[in-house]
DNA sequence: ATGGTGGAAGGTCCA
């Protein structure tokens, strides 16, 4: 099986890279982040036209929006709604097999990485309190967790993890807070099962340097985790950086893995 | 210290 994770910034005006991109790669199940598209404006057919037939997606007008769109048939189509907040932040699906597969896009949190004067990083930190909360007590089943998680959690992470240590998306509370979701959860970190922590490792570039891949200043806010007990199934791990270069790109690029199930 | 760009909007928020 050939899992995918990309946030696609807007999946109207990037459909045709992302079915470019389903089709050249063969990915089988792919999971989608910043849809920033409302459920009856989501392009249900074009995906159905290359195989992606069955589809669990919520979306909301202009922010957040997450989507899983598979050629192999999934059920228990949920979500949760983490923080109350009503957004559109996660849904997750089960295979055949019972693999659960969760798809977030966890809040980005702003500029100041201070909970008491900036709301959005106070959203942040709550919502990744209520992820380890509800994963240390679901060990049970394995699972997959993928998605734009906004965190950068190595120091390998990041381009430079001194100049970044009070910029959100790499602070310690943020940091050490995903270590302990993936320690409490029990979940294994599948790229850096493949990238040795010692080496950089990125899926994102901001569009605000134009010179992207030469300054290469870059962060892995994008993740794929597996239960660990499922770690001797995969196969690969790739974070696919070519689509960085297309013409009118997402800022974010996709990961592949390759499993056993 | 600041601003740099992009998306959904059709002003302004969010990233």
């Amino acid at each position: 099986m050939r899992i995918a994770t990309w946030n696609i910034n807007s999946v109207r005006l990037r459909l045709p890279q992302v079915l470019k991109f389903i089709e050249e790669q063969g990915i089988d199940i792919i999971c989608l982040q910043e849809t920033k598209t409302p459920n009856e404006y989501f392009p249900t057919e074009e995906f159905k036209k290359i195989g992606m037939i069955h589809q669990y997606f919520r979306g909301e007008k202009s922010y957040n929006g997450v989507a899983i769109l598979s050629k192999v048939e999934f059920s228990n189509e949920q979500y949760i709604d983490w923080c109350m907040k009503n957004d559109t932040r996660h849904v997750s699906v089960k295979l055949k097999d019972g693999t659960e597969i969760h798809n977030f896009y966890i809040p980005a949190g702003g500029d100041e990485p201070d909970i008491v004067i900036n709301p959005k990083f106070e959203h942040k930190m709550s919502f990744l309190n209520e992820i380890k909360n509800y994963f240390s007590t679901n060990i049970k089943n394995q699972k997959i967790l993928v998605g734009d998680l906004n965190i950068a959690p190595l120091e390998n992470d990041v381009w430079s993890h001194k100049q970044l240590l009070n910029v959100v998306s790499h602070t310690p509370l943020e940091t050490e807070t995903l270590l302990e979701i993936i320690n409490t959860g029990e979940w294994a970190d599948v790229m850096r099962e493949f990238v040795p922590t010692n080496q950089k490792l990125y899926s994102w570039w901001s569009y605000r340097n134009r010179n992207w891949e030469i300054s290469n200043r870059g962060r892995r806010l994008d993740h794929v985790w597996v239960s660990k007990k499922l770690l001797s199934s995969v196969r690969s791990g790739i974070i696919y950086k070519e689509t960085r270069s297309w013409e009118r790109p997402s800022d974010h690029v996709p990961i592949i893995i390759d499993i056993d199930i």
